[in-house]
DNA sequence: GTCTATAATAGGATAGAC
DNA sequence: GTCTATCCTATTATAGAC
């Protein structure tokens, strides 16, 4: 059996950063063999399901990296303001500043929705989740907590639109670093 | 000269909903043609550039909509907190409590962005000029003016694409309902 | 596992009749 | 101003050699 040329995960790496960039029918199957070094038909025997499947696998792709690099440091034994402090530094490489889009956004366009609805929103789900029990953790209310963490997620997504639209990457800056500061602020 | 079957601007509005549903590289001309009515030879009549010269059209329909109906509140002789009032409520209305997507937003991948970038980033910018515009007449500084009406639209933006993605349209209610409370609060 | 070659379709766009 | 008919290209996808 001869060895791929790349991992699996490379692949899908260099997969999620064209859909992100293009959005899904924007990403048409020769940037996708471009991005990965890999033919059509080499891409067709990693994913015998065409680009819907190569779509799900990134959104699946996606989960695990976001599970590993923005909710790990939440399981973490340090101070809820640390952890706070540690998966915004995560997002914001992630993004690179918010020079880099949401692929969640680029994958919610109605044509779409049809076909990433459930992976789309179980993914917006569990970040708030994610943001929702560090609240807890810092000692909000539950009602609290809860309108915080939508509202965390609200103004991420949002800035990186901004970004995408303005080019002026300062905002997604200014929006974590308020985040930063206001997240688990007393409630007034 | 025979008449024509719709003004051009029910031509636009349709074309501009059905680009916010399914962004640019979605809509397909057959999907534009459905929506519309008209043949695809017919659409070509009206926009001789194509599906390119349709975006550019449909983006100046939208500032002259979004002049009339968002902007246009703020330059009455209104206090500052009724002119907000009505703004939102003319958001709220134009966004379908959150079930209609942003155009602006649909536009911005990459792709598109080479194309729209100049008209994406005027709408973004005059929109938030109108709301900081709003908040120095209600008294703010002029840099708690500028970071509200960025904060204003990013939440906007980040609250329409958690819409779209989760189909949990409370998340614009409760976004609007915040900012109604605290845009033109007093600096803390 | 990767490739060349090719099919089949859908996409954007044009010509010209009425 | 709208239509039918057509063109060209890009797109997704498959078959089969190596």
């Amino acid at each position: 059996m001869p060895a791929a040329l790349m991992p699996k995960d490379e692949v899908l790496a260099r997969l999620l950063d064209t859909f992100r960039d293009l959005g899904y029918e924007g990403a048409s199957l020769s940037e996708l063999s471009a991005a990965t070094g890999l033919t059509r038909s080499s891409l067709y025997h990693y994913f015998p399901g065409g680009k819907e499947q190569m779509g799900q696998e990134v959104l699946a792709h996606l989960d695990r990296e976001l599970a590993e690099s923005v909710f790990k440091p939440l399981r973490s034994s340090e101070t809820p303001a640390r952890k706070l402090a540690a998966m915004i530094d995560a997002i914001d490489a992630f993004y690179e500043g918010g020079r880099k889009a949401c692929l969640l956004e680029r994958l919610c366009t109605a044509a779409d929705r049809g076909r990433f609805r459930q992976p789309l929103r179980q993914a917006f789900t569990a970040w708030m989740q994610g943001v929702e029990t560090l609240c807890l953790e810092a000692g909000l209310s539950s009602s609290v907590a809860r309108a915080r963490a939508e509202d965390f997620v609200v103004r991420v997504e949002g800035a990186l639109v901004l970004c995408a639209g303005t080019q002026d990457y300062g905002v997604f800056a200014r929006t974590l670093k308020d985040l930063r500061r206001s997240v688990l602020e007393r409630a007034g």
